[in-house]
DNA sequence: CGGAACGTTCAGTTCAAACTGAACGAACTG
DNA sequence: CAGTTCGTTCAGTTTGAACTGAACGTTCCG
């Protein structure tokens, strides 16, 4: 049975809980975010309580530096809180486990914003089009309307599906 | 009024256009695709005629090279098509304008199968809890398999959206 | 059968993001 | 009030992706 990176590492974790760190790291990476705050998550969502700094660091083979800036980021996404743990009398952390309003979030931000703005955008070239049209010969000036009208088509045509998507979010 | 960067370079081409180049750069980079892979695209999107090699160049600024994996990957990923230009004796390039095969695609490969792999993933996590029980408290495990728990809960609501979603390609 | 022109490949460079080590201020302890 | 311990910040390093220039093979033309 061949053996990650990850796991050769950090020996005191055991398989289920460097799974998920795993494939968390990953998912992060595939929305963009930096991996190692992907695999803070992931450990993190497995805890049986607030982990610290040092113990993240050390169970991820990752400096403290990272960790803090790490875990401000999942904070300032609302996937993580920070708790004061009394018996240490340090900061720790834990996932939020509801991710239903962090998704929420992400979909307007990532989503609904963006296609407002592409149609915004698209009604400015479209003037631009019009403005610039004695540059175009005359086959050509066609093409590229016909062309940002499809776009457009397609532009609303998503958007008749946003309140659909909305409703995975109730 | 102010000018982008790459107006500066590019005198030749119309302002719409160039609109259309730098908006298809963004939405690229967004999606983890290199930015200049979306600029040729939007490049040849409004374009009259199929390109050649030499001409998305000089209008992107770019090096053959790069245009030549750059065009490679669009049309790797069905968004443009090699063509034989008679009268110029080369290859040419043009978007595909349809995109609703590239979309229904990018659905399969990026998301259904994710999520598959997702199930699979969680199943195997779960028999590895219960595999290295010992390992754990019972408090601990039950902890854990209660958040895996939840995990899943979450990915079969997805799941159940999947086939409201492959109705937008249709 | 030379010789262009074209497209691809590859080694090297550039650049930005991620990570680290070290220094710092704040809070607590004895 | 000295001395820890924590968490944060910052400058410097590392790393990987993107891009380039140059070399290469291929095709087509004279």
């Amino acid at each position: 049975m061949e053996e990650s990176a990850l796991s050769k590492a950090l020996p005191g974790l055991p398989a289920a809980r460097l799974d998920m760190v795993e494939a968390c790291g990953r998912f992060a990476q595939s929305l963009g975010i930096a991996r190692s705050v992907g695999e803070i998550y992931g450990l993190l969502y497995l805890a049986p309580r607030p982990m610290t700094l040092d113990e993240i660091a050390q169970c991820l083979g990752l400096s403290k530096a990272s960790v803090s800036t790490g875990a401000r980021q999942l904070v300032s996404l609302g996937a993580a809180r920070r708790v004061f743990v009394r018996a240490a009398r340090k900061d720790g952390y834990e996932a939020v486990v509801e991710l239903g309003e962090l998704a929420r979030r992400a979909y307007e931000n990532l989503f609904k914003s963006r296609l407002q703005n592409a149609d915004a955008h698209m009604n400015e070239m479209l003037a631009k089009i019009e403005a610039e049209k004695e540059s175009y010969s005359p086959e050509e000036h066609a093409l590229i309307v016909e062309r940002l009208t499809r776009l457009r088509a397609i532009q609303s045509r998503i958007k008749m599906l946003l309140p659909l998507a909305e409703r995975i979010f109730s």
